[in-house]
DNA sequence: GTAGGGTTAG
């Protein structure tokens, strides 16, 4: 027993067991004989050698490192497949206290000090141990440099320093040198552009230089190749880029049809997203498999399209996807989404799979912006008592709840328990939730001194809140310097002048409102025109603010002037400060009576039955007009109407809304 | 011997 307590690096000690011996190999709980080989030249050496360098690896593919370390000393020639097990094994358990044994051992060995297969093995390892100094000496030391060698080093630096920069400037190298880049150095150094964090159009540049080398090399014809630039065009937000490079593929497998389709959908082009998948199903030879399901879910979820969800649903269900947690958490999601809060916890209740934090959050953000928030908190702590740990995200959705639901006690102590109890500490997104939530709830001066006692510099996100804040209680001078951090951080985003300018509006500051446009105007920016959307008969009908191409777009006039004149005289007044212009009251008044909203409500009226529940979507925050006339509608009609907007959903019934006024 | 797509919030 003595033989198993010494130190790898001690000298041998005088007795040695033969490896061979049974007794050895019990104690190893080796799982097959070991035979010598009966091709060596000697048998004598042979035993020795084979049996130790099969032992170590035996051991390392049982994990048993530490007998595996201390057996190397022993052999006098350890094999690259030694080496090999030794270098996976510590890999797979992340030993890194092994790693210089390894290097030691390796720079004695005869012929394999400079293997390039198993510098290649040597840099994964370090990389996995974030380790990039080591991966790169292994590297330096390495002469021949085969383009496993390369590209590992170019991965490891990628992943492991996320340095954009630094990977380019190795890309680089390797094309001076007369390297023959193949298609996994494309792919990751792809995947190093996008790492940086760089403006959009520098990456594009370097995205586009990268699709030119491919394209000279002819790898756009290869599936891997093509579908990263896919996926970096998509990630850059370059749709149409990205389409070009799939349509010009000549194979396309589940990966790049997956792609593509995810490409639509995390860029707002739900439409398209469900367009091309059906292009997908027509594809005979490619089915679409588990992830290519959440990104159409996450489509029909965007287009609040329940029919189409539910089709889905039923597909999941066939091909047995209901196994898979993002698969069901998609789902839960979708019918949140597309306002069926029901249909969303029924499908968490009745998961196969086990819940992840994501399948919470779902349900917690659900319950959230349908507004119940007391449900969330109830949620969020059957979460915490089940043993699953909150993420940065469950603050951003239990805190976006108590918002919605007026909870600021309740949503502060969540907040202080983030670190407390969570051990989180709370980046930008949970301040800005903490911002909202006061702010929403009048309490500007305690959202200012959040703001003021953050130990790190506050995001975009969190002015933005404050500014929401001051647009619903109409603080000009806490807007004007919310936006003076707004305009520095993100001139590009329109709604930050656009609310600025609501506000001044509001105060009648028409000279102000004018100032904020010219510098929308000046800046090339452009105000999000608003859309609203509603499912009919399974189809889905969208109308913008200013729509005269819908067939029945008289009709909705015709009955929204008639609906008006009804609930004027139920104390409907037209609320018209939303717009910007300094005109007569008729004309604003004209203005927001052709809101997006309140055609598409129209419309709903008209196209459905008495007692159906009336689902609308809109792209942009309902307005406090179309909120009120929604109200007196729901009132005056008898119908339950449910609005989501971009923040939330309002739940319209018999003159009143969830949401309580709190959006 | 290495690689490409996905879930929650904002």
């Amino acid at each position: 027993m003595v033989f198993f307590c010494t130190h790898p690096y001690l000298p041998t000690p005088t007795f040695v067991p033969k490896p061979h011996n049974l007794h050895l190999r019990s104690l190893f709980c080796l799982q097959s004989p070991i035979e010598p080989s009966s091709s060596s030249p000697s048998p004598t050496h042979s035993i020795t050698t084979n049996n130790y360098n099969h032992l170590i690896q035996s051991l390392c593919s049982q994990g048993n490192l530490t007998q595996a370390f201390k057996l190397l000393p022993r052999e006098a020639s350890p094999t690259q497949r030694t080496f090999e097990s030794l270098i996976l094994a510590c890999t797979r358990h992340n030993a890194t206290s092994y790693a210089p044994a390894i290097d030691r051992r390796l720079s004695a060995a005869d012929g394999l000090h400079h293997d390039p297969f198993l510098s290649t093995k040597l840099i994964e390892m370090y990389s996995h141990f974030s380790a990039l100094d080591d991966a790169r000496n292994v590297f330096d030391r390495t002469p021949q440099k085969t383009i496993f060698v390369w590209n590992a080093l170019l991965k490891a630096i990628v992943v492991v320093s996320n340095d954009g920069e630094e990977a380019l400037s190795l890309f680089t190298d390797m094309g001076g040198k007369g390297v023959h880049f193949d298609s996994f150095s494309y792919s990751y150094v792809l995947k190093a552009c996008l790492a940086s964090s760089l403006h959009v159009s520098v990456v594009l540049r370097r995205v586009r230089q990268i699709h030119g080398h491919v394209l000279r090399v002819g790898f756009d014809s290869r599936v891997h190749a093509a579908t990263t630039l896919v996926d970096s065009y998509a990630k850059i937000g370059r749709v149409a880029c990205a389409r070009r490079v799939f349509d010009k593929m000549p194979h396309r497998n589940v990966v790049s049809w997956s792609a593509m389709i995810a490409c639509y959908a995390k860029n707002g082009r739900h439409l398209d997203a469900l367009a091309i998948f059906r292009d997908m199903m027509r594809d005979s030879e490619t089915a679409p498999n588990s992830v290519t399901m959440v990104s159409v879910l996450q489509a029909c979820a965007g287009l609040s399209a329940l029919s189409q969800g539910k089709l889905m649903h039923g597909y999941v269900l066939r091909r047995g996807f209901y196994a898979t947690v993002s698969v069901v958490n998609a789902l839960i999601a979708m019918y949140i989404k597309c306002g069926s809060l029901d249909a969303g916890r029924r499908v968490f209740a009745t998961m196969i799979v086990p819940r992840n934090v994501v399948s919470w959050n779902s349900l917690i953000s659900g319950y959230g912006v349908h507004g119940f928030g007391k449900e969330a908190i109830q949620v969020f702590e059957e979460m915490i008592s089940v043993g699953i740990s909150p993420s940065p995200v469950t603050f951003v959705s239990i805190l976006g709840a108590c918002s919605h639901g007026g909870l600021v006690e309740e949503g502060r102590r969540l907040f202080d328990s983030m670190l407390k109890e969570h051990n989180l500490i709370p980046q930008s997104e949970q301040y800005a939730s903490l911002v909202d939530l006061l702010g929403r709830a009048g309490q500007l001066d305690e959202a200012t001194k959040v703001i003021e006692g953050m130990n790190i510099e506050p995001g975009p996100t969190v002015w933005g809140s404050l500014l929401g804040a001051c647009r619903i209680h109409g603080n000009i001078e806490l807007a004007e310097r919310a936006c003076s951090h707004l305009f520095e951080l993100e001139p590009w985003n329109a709604g930050n002048y656009i609310l600025l300018a609501d506000i001044y509006a509001a105060a009648k500051l028409w000279e102000e409102v004018s100032r904020v446009k010219k510098l929308l105007e000046a800046r090339g920016l452009q105000k999000l025109v608003g859309c609203s959307w509603i499912e009919v008969k399974k189809n889905l009908y969208s109308f913008a603010s200013v729509d005269e191409l819908n067939p029945q777009i008289e009709q909705v006039h015709a009955l929204l002037t008639e609906l008006v004149k009804e609930v004027r005289e139920m104390g409907y007044v037209p609320n018209t400060k939303v717009v910007l212009y300094d005109l007569e009251q008729k004309e604003k008044e004209k203005i927001v009576l052709g809101h997006s909203e309140k055609l598409a409500l129209a419309f709903g009226i008209i196209s459905s039955q008495k007692g159906e529940v009336i689902r609308i979507t809109k792209n942009l925050r309902l307005c406090e007009d179309c909120h009120s006339l929604t109200k007196f509608i729901s009132k005056y009609t008898k119908r339950e109407i449910l609005v989501r907007d971009v923040n939330r959903f309002h739940h319209f019934r018999d003159g009143m809304c969830s949401c309580m006024e709190y959006w």
